[in-house]
DNA sequence: GCCAACGTTGGC
DNA sequence: GCCAACGTTGGC
């Protein structure tokens, strides 16, 4: 899950222990959202940022929530074509796990997956919500800690 | 700041 | 339904 760390960082959900992921105005990422259940765990990536890259670990404590920022005419996020009755945009609320030690760089991943391993390494991807395979997913766990 | 990629909008 | 124009994302 993408996030630019000058709107919103891995050190503000570390302070804040828990977040609803508030925003995401993209239907393939908000299906992603949608697919997610109590207990996963998801990578924090810092994207618009230098370097990019993952900067830690989060776990979904409440899946499928509407996000309330779409009917705010305040909000940056306001959508002015949903309606209460028939919410458009879902998401989910997330706990901090840890703030990786070191930044696991865009430049690192490339090395490391293949665009089919882990989307985030495409070119020209803009996807904010992405899914990881388990087996990429252990092991980026293991090069945050090596 | 540039610009490639690509999703959305709206005229037809 | 097509597609040009436009806006946004995000790496560099």
């Amino acid at each position: 899950m993408k996030s630019e760390p000058n709107v919103y960082s891995i050190a503000d959900l570390q302070r804040e222990r828990k977040t609803i992921w508030e925003g995401v105005r993209n239907y393939q990422a908000r299906n992603f959202l949608k697919a997610m259940s109590k207990g996963d765990l998801a990578f924090f990536y810092h994207s618009n940022s230098s370097p990019p890259g993952i900067a830690g670990l989060m776990q979904v404590i409440t899946p499928n929530i509407v996000d309330l920022t779409q009917f705010d005419a305040n909000s940056q996020y306001y959508d002015p074509k949903s309606s209460t009755e028939s919410p458009r945009w879902h998401t989910v609320a997330v706990e901090f796990i840890e703030a990786f030690p070191q930044l696991i760089s865009l430049e690192t991943l490339k090395q490391e997956f293949s665009a089919e391993e882990l989307w985030v390494v495409r070119r020209g991807n803009r996807l904010s919500v992405m899914p990881v395979p388990e087996a990429v997913a252990k092991k980026l766990r293991e090069m945050a800690h090596a």
